[in-house]
DNA sequence: TTTGACCCTGACGTAACGTGAGGGTCTACT
DNA sequence: AGTAGACCCTCACGTTACGTCAGGGTCAAA
Protein backbone atom coordinates (compact mmCIF):
# COMPACT_ATOMS: atom_id res chain seq x y z
CA UNK A 1 0.00 0.00 0.00
CA UNK A 2 2.92 2.43 0.36
CA UNK A 3 6.03 2.90 -1.30
CA UNK A 4 9.51 2.86 -0.57
CA UNK A 5 11.89 5.67 -1.55
CA UNK A 6 13.75 3.87 -4.36
CA UNK A 7 10.25 3.05 -5.49
CA UNK A 8 9.01 6.94 -4.96
CA UNK A 9 12.34 7.58 -6.58
CA UNK A 10 11.11 5.17 -9.53
CA UNK A 11 7.58 6.75 -10.29
CA UNK A 12 8.53 10.78 -9.41
CA UNK A 13 11.89 10.69 -11.17
CA UNK A 14 13.52 12.73 -8.18
CA UNK A 15 16.53 11.01 -6.89
CA UNK A 16 16.46 9.30 -3.35
CA UNK A 17 18.83 11.59 -2.25
CA UNK A 18 16.24 14.01 -2.77
CA UNK A 19 13.53 12.24 -0.74
CA UNK A 20 15.73 11.88 2.17
CA UNK A 21 16.91 16.19 1.69
CA UNK A 22 12.86 16.92 1.41
CA UNK A 23 12.31 14.63 4.71
CA UNK A 24 15.38 16.18 6.71
CA UNK A 25 13.91 20.15 5.80
CA UNK A 26 10.47 18.63 6.55
CA UNK A 27 9.26 19.37 3.41
CA UNK A 28 8.05 15.86 3.01
CA UNK A 29 7.99 13.45 6.03
CA UNK A 30 6.46 10.09 4.71
CA UNK A 31 3.87 9.45 7.47
CA UNK A 32 4.83 5.59 8.62
CA UNK A 33 8.39 4.23 8.93
CA UNK A 34 8.87 0.30 8.52
CA UNK A 35 9.69 -1.63 11.71
CA UNK A 36 13.00 -1.61 10.49
CA UNK A 37 13.05 1.99 9.76
CA UNK A 38 12.54 2.31 6.19
CA UNK A 39 10.32 5.75 5.17
CA UNK A 40 6.86 4.34 4.05
CA UNK A 41 5.35 6.71 1.66
CA UNK A 42 1.48 7.19 1.42
CA UNK A 43 -0.87 7.97 -1.03
CA UNK A 44 -1.26 11.44 0.64
CA UNK A 45 2.63 11.63 0.61
CA UNK A 46 2.63 11.67 -3.27
CA UNK A 47 0.28 13.77 -3.47
CA UNK A 48 2.40 16.05 -1.52
CA UNK A 49 5.23 15.58 -3.58
CA UNK A 50 3.42 16.35 -6.87
CA UNK A 51 2.75 19.20 -5.45
CA UNK A 52 5.94 20.42 -4.27
CA UNK A 53 7.50 19.74 -7.65
CA UNK A 54 4.99 21.78 -9.20
CA UNK A 55 6.24 24.69 -7.28
CA UNK A 56 9.52 23.32 -7.52
CA UNK A 57 9.58 23.56 -11.55
CA UNK A 58 7.92 27.10 -11.53
CA UNK A 59 11.13 28.06 -9.46
CA UNK A 60 10.23 28.25 -5.68
CA UNK A 61 12.83 27.79 -2.91
CA UNK A 62 12.16 24.71 -1.19
CA UNK A 63 11.76 26.85 2.06
CA UNK A 64 8.57 28.79 0.52
CA UNK A 65 7.23 25.63 -0.54
CA UNK A 66 6.99 24.62 2.95
CA UNK A 67 4.72 27.75 3.79
CA UNK A 68 2.88 27.52 0.79
CA UNK A 69 1.68 24.15 1.02
CA UNK A 70 0.97 24.45 4.76
CA UNK A 71 -1.62 27.15 3.96
CA UNK A 72 -5.11 25.43 4.40
CA UNK A 73 -6.32 26.64 0.95
CA UNK A 74 -3.79 24.12 -0.54
CA UNK A 75 -5.89 21.39 -2.71
CA UNK A 76 -9.07 24.07 -2.90
CA UNK A 77 -10.34 25.01 -6.60
CA UNK A 78 -8.67 28.50 -5.59
CA UNK A 79 -5.19 27.19 -5.20
CA UNK A 80 -5.69 24.78 -8.62
CA UNK A 81 -6.61 28.40 -10.26
CA UNK A 82 -3.76 30.16 -8.56
CA UNK A 83 -0.93 26.92 -9.40
CA UNK A 84 -3.08 27.35 -13.11
CA UNK A 85 -2.64 31.15 -13.61
CA UNK A 86 1.07 30.63 -12.94
CA UNK A 87 1.82 28.24 -15.49
CA UNK A 88 0.00 29.33 -18.30
CA UNK A 89 1.85 32.71 -17.33
CA UNK A 90 5.06 30.34 -17.57
CA UNK A 91 4.03 29.04 -21.06
CA UNK A 92 3.20 32.16 -21.98
CA UNK A 93 6.88 33.46 -21.73
CA UNK A 94 8.27 30.49 -23.32
CA UNK A 95 6.09 31.01 -26.06
CA UNK A 96 7.28 34.51 -26.21
CA UNK A 97 10.93 32.61 -26.50
CA UNK A 98 9.82 30.50 -29.45
CA UNK A 99 8.16 33.24 -31.06
CA UNK A 100 11.10 35.45 -30.75
CA UNK A 101 13.44 32.53 -32.02
CA UNK A 102 11.34 31.86 -34.94
CA UNK A 103 11.07 35.65 -36.07
CA UNK A 104 15.47 34.90 -35.84
CA UNK A 105 15.07 32.02 -37.87
CA UNK A 106 12.91 33.59 -40.86
CA UNK A 107 15.54 36.94 -40.72
CA UNK A 108 18.47 34.71 -40.82
CA UNK A 109 16.94 32.74 -43.84
CA UNK A 110 16.44 35.83 -45.42
CA UNK A 111 19.65 36.86 -45.10
CA UNK A 112 18.47 39.93 -42.62
CA UNK A 113 20.36 39.90 -39.33
CA UNK A 114 18.58 41.17 -36.56
CA UNK A 115 20.55 44.12 -34.77
CA UNK A 116 21.70 42.54 -30.68
CA UNK A 117 20.20 45.58 -29.86
CA UNK A 118 16.88 44.73 -31.09
CA UNK A 119 16.83 40.64 -29.82
CA UNK A 120 18.15 42.07 -26.69
CA UNK A 121 14.87 43.88 -25.80
CA UNK A 122 12.73 41.59 -26.94
CA UNK A 123 14.47 39.05 -25.18
CA UNK A 124 15.31 40.98 -22.22
CA UNK A 125 11.42 41.17 -20.93
CA UNK A 126 11.01 37.33 -20.25
CA UNK A 127 14.71 36.71 -18.78
CA UNK A 128 13.99 38.66 -15.28
CA UNK A 129 11.66 35.46 -14.76
CA UNK A 130 12.11 33.48 -11.45
CA UNK A 131 10.81 35.55 -8.67
CA UNK A 132 7.59 37.83 -10.81
CA UNK A 133 5.74 34.77 -10.16
CA UNK A 134 6.55 34.37 -6.11
CA UNK A 135 5.66 37.96 -5.69
CA UNK A 136 2.45 37.59 -7.74
CA UNK A 137 1.54 34.47 -5.24
CA UNK A 138 2.62 37.10 -2.16
CA UNK A 139 1.30 39.98 -2.65
CA UNK A 140 -0.56 39.79 -6.34
CA UNK A 141 1.95 42.59 -7.34
CA UNK A 142 0.67 44.99 -9.20
CA UNK A 143 3.94 47.70 -9.38
CA UNK A 144 4.72 49.01 -12.77
CA UNK A 145 7.64 46.23 -13.49
CA UNK A 146 5.37 43.63 -13.41
CA UNK A 147 2.81 45.47 -15.20
CA UNK A 148 4.72 45.66 -18.11
CA UNK A 149 5.82 42.08 -18.04
CA UNK A 150 2.56 41.02 -18.61
CA UNK A 151 1.42 43.29 -21.35
CA UNK A 152 4.55 42.78 -23.17
CA UNK A 153 4.38 39.66 -23.08
CA UNK A 154 1.29 38.91 -24.54
CA UNK A 155 1.89 41.76 -27.64
CA UNK A 156 2.35 40.01 -31.24
CA UNK A 157 4.99 40.53 -33.64
CA UNK A 158 2.62 42.88 -34.95
CA UNK A 159 2.32 45.25 -31.81
CA UNK A 160 5.98 45.05 -31.82
CA UNK A 161 6.08 46.10 -35.43
CA UNK A 162 3.22 48.68 -34.49
CA UNK A 163 5.60 49.94 -31.01
CA UNK A 164 8.47 50.83 -32.80
CA UNK A 165 7.31 52.49 -35.73
CA UNK A 166 4.92 54.76 -33.53
CA UNK A 167 8.46 54.86 -31.10
CA UNK A 168 10.06 56.39 -34.41
CA UNK A 169 7.35 58.38 -35.18
CA UNK A 170 7.79 60.75 -31.89
CA UNK A 171 11.72 60.19 -32.35
CA UNK A 172 11.44 61.69 -35.84
CA UNK A 173 9.44 64.43 -34.68
CA UNK A 174 11.85 64.92 -31.69
CA UNK A 175 14.63 65.53 -34.20
CA UNK A 176 12.49 68.27 -36.43
CA UNK A 177 12.03 70.24 -33.45
CA UNK A 178 15.51 69.99 -32.12
CA UNK A 179 16.94 71.05 -35.97
CA UNK A 180 14.45 73.84 -35.90
CA UNK A 181 16.27 75.49 -32.64
CA UNK A 182 12.90 75.19 -30.96
CA UNK A 183 13.83 74.82 -27.14
CA UNK A 184 13.89 72.02 -25.03
CA UNK A 185 11.50 73.90 -22.33
CA UNK A 186 9.28 74.70 -25.03
CA UNK A 187 5.45 74.07 -25.53
CA UNK A 188 6.21 71.86 -28.72
CA UNK A 189 9.12 70.13 -27.41
CA UNK A 190 6.87 69.65 -23.75
CA UNK A 191 3.87 68.12 -26.16
CA UNK A 192 5.74 65.69 -27.86
CA UNK A 193 7.69 64.38 -24.24
CA UNK A 194 4.16 63.92 -23.25
CA UNK A 195 3.13 62.11 -26.39
CA UNK A 196 5.86 60.34 -25.69
CA UNK A 197 4.68 59.37 -22.20
CA UNK A 198 1.70 58.37 -23.36
CA UNK A 199 2.63 56.04 -25.54
CA UNK A 200 4.79 54.11 -22.51
CA UNK A 201 1.89 54.52 -20.74
CA UNK A 202 -0.50 52.93 -23.53
CA UNK A 203 1.96 49.86 -24.66
CA UNK A 204 3.76 49.35 -21.18
CA UNK A 205 3.09 50.95 -17.77
CA UNK A 206 1.58 53.49 -16.01
CA UNK A 207 4.51 55.56 -16.34
CA UNK A 208 4.42 58.86 -14.30
CA UNK A 209 6.10 62.24 -14.55
CA UNK A 210 9.04 61.04 -12.03
CA UNK A 211 9.33 57.57 -14.29
CA UNK A 212 9.42 59.80 -17.43
CA UNK A 213 12.36 62.11 -16.06
CA UNK A 214 14.24 58.99 -15.32
CA UNK A 215 13.63 57.48 -18.51
CA UNK A 216 15.21 60.52 -19.91
CA UNK A 217 18.28 60.44 -17.20
CA UNK A 218 18.73 56.74 -18.19
CA UNK A 219 18.93 58.18 -21.94
CA UNK A 220 22.21 60.21 -21.36
CA UNK A 221 23.71 57.91 -18.79
CA UNK A 222 22.90 54.68 -20.89
CA UNK A 223 25.90 54.25 -23.23
CA UNK A 224 23.54 52.11 -25.01
CA UNK A 225 20.54 54.73 -25.14
CA UNK A 226 22.78 57.41 -25.73
CA UNK A 227 25.01 55.64 -28.60
CA UNK A 228 21.51 55.01 -30.16
CA UNK A 229 19.84 58.92 -29.80
CA UNK A 230 23.35 60.27 -30.83
CA UNK A 231 23.20 58.04 -33.51
CA UNK A 232 19.92 59.10 -34.99
CA UNK A 233 20.75 62.83 -34.40
CA UNK A 234 23.50 64.14 -32.04
CA UNK A 235 22.79 65.90 -29.22
CA UNK A 236 19.34 64.09 -28.90
CA UNK A 237 19.64 62.27 -26.05
CA UNK A 238 19.82 65.50 -23.96
CA UNK A 239 17.65 67.16 -25.96
CA UNK A 240 14.75 64.85 -25.08
CA UNK A 241 16.32 64.67 -21.40
CA UNK A 242 15.51 68.18 -21.18
CA UNK A 243 12.31 68.36 -22.86
CA UNK A 244 10.66 65.45 -20.46
CA UNK A 245 12.21 66.90 -17.55
CA UNK A 246 10.29 70.32 -18.77
CA UNK A 247 7.51 68.68 -19.23
CA UNK A 248 7.28 66.91 -16.17
CA UNK A 249 7.91 69.94 -14.17
CA UNK A 250 4.98 71.72 -16.27
CA UNK A 251 2.81 69.47 -14.57
CA UNK A 252 3.54 70.02 -11.10
CA UNK A 253 6.12 67.72 -10.55
CA UNK B 1 29.22 51.37 -26.74
CA UNK B 2 30.22 49.04 -24.54
CA UNK B 3 28.31 48.50 -21.50
CA UNK B 4 29.26 47.86 -17.76
CA UNK B 5 28.48 45.60 -15.42
CA UNK B 6 25.55 46.96 -13.77
CA UNK B 7 24.00 47.88 -16.72
CA UNK B 8 24.45 44.60 -18.54
CA UNK B 9 22.46 43.19 -15.36
CA UNK B 10 20.27 46.08 -15.48
CA UNK B 11 19.04 45.29 -19.35
CA UNK B 12 19.42 41.53 -18.86
CA UNK B 13 18.06 40.73 -15.48
CA UNK B 14 20.86 38.86 -13.68
CA UNK B 15 22.88 40.01 -10.97
CA UNK B 16 26.23 41.64 -10.61
CA UNK B 17 27.44 38.33 -8.65
CA UNK B 18 26.12 36.44 -11.34
CA UNK B 19 27.86 38.31 -14.50
CA UNK B 20 30.97 37.86 -11.85
CA UNK B 21 30.77 34.96 -11.37
CA UNK B 22 30.39 34.22 -15.48
CA UNK B 23 33.61 35.89 -15.90
CA UNK B 24 34.98 33.91 -13.40
CA UNK B 25 34.04 30.14 -15.12
CA UNK B 26 34.96 31.56 -18.00
CA UNK B 27 31.46 31.38 -19.64
CA UNK B 28 31.40 34.90 -20.75
CA UNK B 29 34.40 37.32 -20.12
CA UNK B 30 34.15 40.66 -21.46
CA UNK B 31 35.99 41.64 -24.52
CA UNK B 32 37.37 44.34 -22.76
CA UNK B 33 38.65 46.08 -19.19
CA UNK B 34 38.68 49.85 -18.95
CA UNK B 35 42.11 51.22 -17.78
CA UNK B 36 40.65 51.27 -14.26
CA UNK B 37 39.33 47.45 -14.60
CA UNK B 38 35.84 47.76 -15.18
CA UNK B 39 34.49 45.15 -16.81
CA UNK B 40 33.67 46.48 -20.47
CA UNK B 41 30.93 43.93 -22.59
CA UNK B 42 30.28 44.48 -26.27
CA UNK B 43 27.60 43.86 -28.64
CA UNK B 44 29.08 40.49 -29.32
CA UNK B 45 29.54 40.02 -25.38
CA UNK B 46 25.69 40.54 -25.16
CA UNK B 47 24.61 38.22 -27.64
CA UNK B 48 26.76 35.50 -25.79
CA UNK B 49 24.86 36.24 -22.59
CA UNK B 50 21.42 35.81 -24.49
CA UNK B 51 22.62 32.35 -25.81
CA UNK B 52 23.88 31.37 -22.35
CA UNK B 53 20.78 32.48 -20.75
CA UNK B 54 18.86 30.99 -23.12
CA UNK B 55 20.50 27.40 -22.20
CA UNK B 56 20.30 28.12 -18.66
CA UNK B 57 16.19 28.26 -18.93
CA UNK B 58 16.30 25.15 -20.38
CA UNK B 59 18.62 23.57 -17.35
CA UNK B 60 21.57 22.83 -18.45
CA UNK B 61 24.59 23.29 -16.09
CA UNK B 62 27.19 25.94 -16.50
CA UNK B 63 29.86 23.94 -17.76
CA UNK B 64 27.80 22.17 -20.33
CA UNK B 65 26.98 25.29 -21.68
CA UNK B 66 30.59 26.07 -22.36
CA UNK B 67 31.25 23.65 -24.43
CA UNK B 68 27.73 23.98 -26.18
CA UNK B 69 29.05 27.24 -27.24
CA UNK B 70 32.47 26.82 -28.00
CA UNK B 71 30.76 24.40 -30.53
CA UNK B 72 31.23 26.08 -34.18
CA UNK B 73 27.64 25.67 -34.90
CA UNK B 74 26.65 27.62 -32.54
CA UNK B 75 24.42 30.70 -34.06
CA UNK B 76 23.74 28.93 -37.46
CA UNK B 77 20.45 28.16 -38.84
CA UNK B 78 21.04 24.57 -37.58
CA UNK B 79 21.87 25.21 -34.29
CA UNK B 80 18.77 27.82 -34.13
CA UNK B 81 16.39 25.05 -34.85
CA UNK B 82 18.11 22.69 -32.33
CA UNK B 83 17.22 25.68 -29.97
CA UNK B 84 13.90 25.70 -31.08
CA UNK B 85 13.08 22.19 -30.70
CA UNK B 86 14.35 21.77 -27.24
CA UNK B 87 12.15 25.08 -26.60
CA UNK B 88 9.22 23.79 -28.10
CA UNK B 89 9.53 20.17 -26.32
CA UNK B 90 9.70 22.20 -22.65
CA UNK B 91 6.44 24.19 -23.59
CA UNK B 92 4.91 20.60 -24.96
CA UNK B 93 5.59 19.17 -21.44
CA UNK B 94 3.99 22.44 -19.40
CA UNK B 95 1.21 22.59 -21.22
CA UNK B 96 0.83 18.72 -20.65
CA UNK B 97 1.39 19.94 -16.73
CA UNK B 98 -2.01 22.42 -17.85
CA UNK B 99 -4.06 20.36 -19.50
CA UNK B 100 -3.73 18.11 -16.55
CA UNK B 101 -4.34 20.85 -14.01
CA UNK B 102 -7.23 21.91 -16.29
CA UNK B 103 -8.53 18.53 -16.28
CA UNK B 104 -8.00 18.29 -12.15
CA UNK B 105 -10.40 21.29 -12.18
CA UNK B 106 -12.60 20.18 -14.02
CA UNK B 107 -13.11 16.70 -11.91
CA UNK B 108 -13.31 18.95 -8.77
CA UNK B 109 -15.86 20.95 -9.99
CA UNK B 110 -18.09 18.11 -10.63
CA UNK B 111 -17.22 16.55 -7.41
CA UNK B 112 -15.56 13.90 -8.86
CA UNK B 113 -11.92 13.67 -7.49
CA UNK B 114 -9.63 11.90 -9.14
CA UNK B 115 -7.17 9.00 -7.47
CA UNK B 116 -3.84 10.14 -6.47
CA UNK B 117 -2.93 7.25 -8.44
CA UNK B 118 -4.59 8.87 -11.84
CA UNK B 119 -3.10 11.78 -11.43
CA UNK B 120 0.51 10.32 -10.55
CA UNK B 121 0.18 8.21 -13.76
CA UNK B 122 -0.43 11.45 -15.91
CA UNK B 123 2.09 13.55 -14.18
CA UNK B 124 4.74 11.46 -14.22
CA UNK B 125 5.45 11.78 -17.45
CA UNK B 126 6.30 14.80 -17.64
CA UNK B 127 8.08 15.17 -14.22
CA UNK B 128 11.63 13.46 -15.37
CA UNK B 129 12.42 16.39 -16.90
CA UNK B 130 15.56 18.52 -17.48
CA UNK B 131 18.19 15.84 -18.54
CA UNK B 132 15.97 14.31 -21.33
CA UNK B 133 16.90 17.28 -23.14
CA UNK B 134 21.08 17.28 -22.37
CA UNK B 135 20.96 13.48 -23.63
CA UNK B 136 18.89 14.73 -26.82
CA UNK B 137 21.38 17.57 -27.23
CA UNK B 138 24.34 14.86 -26.80
CA UNK B 139 23.69 12.11 -28.12
CA UNK B 140 20.46 12.43 -30.21
CA UNK B 141 19.13 9.94 -27.67
CA UNK B 142 16.78 6.92 -29.22
CA UNK B 143 16.38 4.83 -25.53
CA UNK B 144 12.74 3.10 -25.42
CA UNK B 145 12.71 5.54 -22.09
CA UNK B 146 12.76 8.71 -23.82
CA UNK B 147 11.25 7.22 -26.97
CA UNK B 148 8.17 6.74 -24.33
CA UNK B 149 8.45 10.14 -22.90
CA UNK B 150 8.15 11.50 -26.55
CA UNK B 151 5.51 9.68 -27.82
CA UNK B 152 3.14 10.08 -23.92
CA UNK B 153 3.27 13.84 -24.38
CA UNK B 154 1.71 14.15 -27.34
CA UNK B 155 -1.23 12.28 -26.67
CA UNK B 156 -4.60 13.59 -26.14
CA UNK B 157 -6.97 13.07 -23.27
CA UNK B 158 -8.88 10.98 -25.66
CA UNK B 159 -5.98 9.02 -26.33
CA UNK B 160 -5.23 8.48 -22.60
CA UNK B 161 -8.74 7.36 -22.58
CA UNK B 162 -8.42 4.58 -25.47
CA UNK B 163 -5.08 3.31 -23.93
CA UNK B 164 -7.47 2.93 -20.28
CA UNK B 165 -9.73 1.44 -22.17
CA UNK B 166 -7.50 -1.27 -23.67
CA UNK B 167 -5.62 -2.23 -21.21
CA UNK B 168 -8.67 -3.25 -18.90
CA UNK B 169 -10.00 -4.82 -21.92
CA UNK B 170 -6.77 -7.05 -21.59
CA UNK B 171 -6.62 -7.25 -17.75
CA UNK B 172 -10.51 -8.12 -17.83
CA UNK B 173 -9.66 -11.18 -20.68
CA UNK B 174 -6.72 -11.99 -17.95
CA UNK B 175 -8.86 -12.28 -15.10
CA UNK B 176 -10.91 -14.63 -17.31
CA UNK B 177 -8.33 -17.17 -18.29
CA UNK B 178 -7.18 -17.23 -14.68
CA UNK B 179 -10.63 -17.72 -12.92
CA UNK B 180 -11.21 -20.25 -15.99
CA UNK B 181 -8.16 -22.47 -14.25
CA UNK B 182 -6.03 -21.92 -17.24
CA UNK B 183 -2.64 -22.32 -17.16
CA UNK B 184 -0.15 -19.52 -16.46
CA UNK B 185 2.03 -20.86 -19.19
CA UNK B 186 -0.87 -22.08 -21.42
CA UNK B 187 -1.38 -20.75 -25.17
CA UNK B 188 -4.21 -18.65 -23.94
CA UNK B 189 -2.51 -16.73 -21.15
CA UNK B 190 0.55 -16.70 -23.46
CA UNK B 191 -1.35 -15.09 -26.15
CA UNK B 192 -2.90 -12.51 -24.03
CA UNK B 193 1.01 -11.73 -22.71
CA UNK B 194 1.96 -11.38 -26.25
CA UNK B 195 -1.28 -8.95 -26.86
CA UNK B 196 0.11 -6.88 -24.09
CA UNK B 197 3.09 -6.22 -25.12
CA UNK B 198 2.16 -4.97 -28.80
CA UNK B 199 0.31 -2.53 -26.88
CA UNK B 200 3.16 -1.19 -25.27
CA UNK B 201 4.96 -1.16 -28.16
CA UNK B 202 2.35 0.65 -30.25
CA UNK B 203 1.44 3.23 -27.38
CA UNK B 204 4.66 3.23 -25.36
CA UNK B 205 7.97 2.03 -27.00
CA UNK B 206 9.63 -1.04 -28.37
CA UNK B 207 8.81 -3.28 -25.74
CA UNK B 208 11.38 -6.59 -26.05
CA UNK B 209 10.89 -9.57 -24.08
CA UNK B 210 13.72 -8.81 -22.23
CA UNK B 211 11.59 -5.46 -21.20
CA UNK B 212 8.57 -7.43 -20.71
CA UNK B 213 9.66 -9.84 -18.20
CA UNK B 214 11.07 -6.77 -15.86
CA UNK B 215 7.90 -5.36 -16.18
CA UNK B 216 6.37 -8.62 -15.01
CA UNK B 217 8.19 -9.30 -12.28
CA UNK B 218 7.67 -5.34 -11.03
CA UNK B 219 4.02 -6.18 -10.68
CA UNK B 220 4.69 -8.27 -8.46
CA UNK B 221 8.00 -6.11 -6.52
CA UNK B 222 6.11 -2.99 -6.70
CA UNK B 223 3.37 -2.54 -3.53
CA UNK B 224 1.60 -0.29 -5.67
CA UNK B 225 0.99 -2.52 -8.92
CA UNK B 226 0.41 -5.19 -6.69
CA UNK B 227 -2.01 -3.48 -4.85
CA UNK B 228 -3.82 -2.43 -7.94
CA UNK B 229 -3.91 -5.68 -9.91
CA UNK B 230 -4.69 -7.81 -6.36
CA UNK B 231 -7.65 -5.28 -6.31
CA UNK B 232 -8.91 -6.29 -9.38
CA UNK B 233 -8.53 -10.15 -8.81
CA UNK B 234 -6.46 -11.98 -5.79
CA UNK B 235 -3.11 -13.19 -7.55
CA UNK B 236 -3.23 -11.62 -10.98
CA UNK B 237 -0.18 -9.86 -9.97
CA UNK B 238 1.79 -13.27 -10.04
CA UNK B 239 -0.31 -14.63 -12.69
CA UNK B 240 0.62 -12.27 -15.15
CA UNK B 241 4.15 -11.88 -14.42
CA UNK B 242 4.12 -15.90 -15.19
CA UNK B 243 2.28 -15.20 -18.35
CA UNK B 244 4.40 -13.23 -19.64
CA UNK B 245 7.80 -14.53 -18.59
CA UNK B 246 6.18 -17.93 -20.50
CA UNK B 247 5.68 -15.77 -23.34
CA UNK B 248 9.04 -14.64 -23.44
CA UNK B 249 10.82 -17.85 -23.31
CA UNK B 250 8.18 -18.96 -25.87
CA UNK B 251 9.84 -16.39 -27.91
CA UNK B 252 13.19 -17.99 -27.68
CA UNK B 253 14.31 -15.04 -24.78
C1' DT C 1 23.13 -18.77 4.90
C1' DT C 2 24.87 -16.10 1.73
C1' DT C 3 24.41 -12.96 -1.98
C1' DG C 4 22.60 -8.89 -4.09
C1' DA C 5 19.49 -5.27 -4.11
C1' DC C 6 17.73 -1.70 -0.92
C1' DC C 7 17.52 0.92 3.14
C1' DC C 8 19.53 3.76 7.02
C1' DT C 9 22.35 7.70 9.00
C1' DG C 10 26.18 10.74 8.96
C1' DA C 11 29.30 13.61 6.59
C1' DC C 12 31.85 15.81 3.17
C1' DG C 13 31.64 17.68 -1.85
C1' DT C 14 29.66 20.71 -5.49
C1' DA C 15 27.20 24.16 -8.46
C1' DA C 16 25.66 28.59 -8.82
C1' DC C 17 25.43 32.04 -6.98
C1' DG C 18 24.35 35.61 -2.34
C1' DT C 19 26.41 38.60 0.75
C1' DG C 20 29.45 41.46 2.94
C1' DA C 21 34.48 43.46 3.68
C1' DG C 22 37.87 46.49 2.28
C1' DG C 23 39.17 49.53 -1.06
C1' DG C 24 39.58 52.09 -5.74
C1' DT C 25 36.75 55.13 -9.51
C1' DC C 26 33.76 58.55 -11.42
C1' DT C 27 30.55 62.07 -11.77
C1' DA C 28 27.90 65.71 -9.54
C1' DC C 29 27.35 69.17 -6.65
C1' DT C 30 29.16 72.72 -3.38
C1' DA D 1 39.12 71.43 -5.32
C1' DG D 2 36.87 68.61 -2.33
C1' DT D 3 33.50 65.37 -1.12
C1' DA D 4 29.25 62.61 -1.24
C1' DG D 5 27.11 58.89 -3.50
C1' DA D 6 26.77 55.58 -6.89
C1' DC D 7 29.53 52.03 -9.20
C1' DC D 8 33.35 49.14 -9.80
C1' DC D 9 37.09 45.82 -8.23
C1' DT D 10 38.86 41.52 -5.76
C1' DC D 11 38.88 38.27 -2.07
C1' DA D 12 36.34 35.27 0.75
C1' DC D 13 33.01 33.05 3.37
C1' DG D 14 27.78 31.63 3.42
C1' DT D 15 23.70 29.23 1.33
C1' DT D 16 20.59 26.19 -1.31
C1' DA D 17 19.65 21.81 -3.05
C1' DC D 18 21.18 18.37 -3.61
C1' DG D 19 25.49 14.48 -5.26
C1' DT D 20 28.44 11.14 -3.52
C1' DC D 21 30.76 7.97 -0.74
C1' DA D 22 31.43 5.43 3.93
C1' DG D 23 29.98 2.23 7.20
C1' DG D 24 26.48 -0.60 8.44
C1' DG D 25 21.59 -2.84 8.92
C1' DT D 26 17.40 -5.42 6.09
C1' DC D 27 15.26 -8.66 3.23
C1' DA D 28 13.69 -11.81 -0.42
C1' DA D 29 15.48 -15.22 -3.29
C1' DA D 30 18.78 -18.97 -4.34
Amino acid sequence: MSLSVGQVAGVSGVSVRTLHHYDEIGLLSPGERSPAGYRLYSEKDLERLERVLFYKELGFPLEDIVTILSDPTAGTADHLRRQHKLLTRRVGRLQAMVASLEYEMEAQQMGISLTPEERIEIFGDFLDKGYAEEAEERWGGTEPWKESQRKAASYSKADWLQIKQEGAEVERRFVEAMNAGLPADGPEAMDLAEEHRGQITKWFYECSYEIHRGLAQMYVDDPRFKARYDGIAPGLAEYSRDAFAANAARHGK
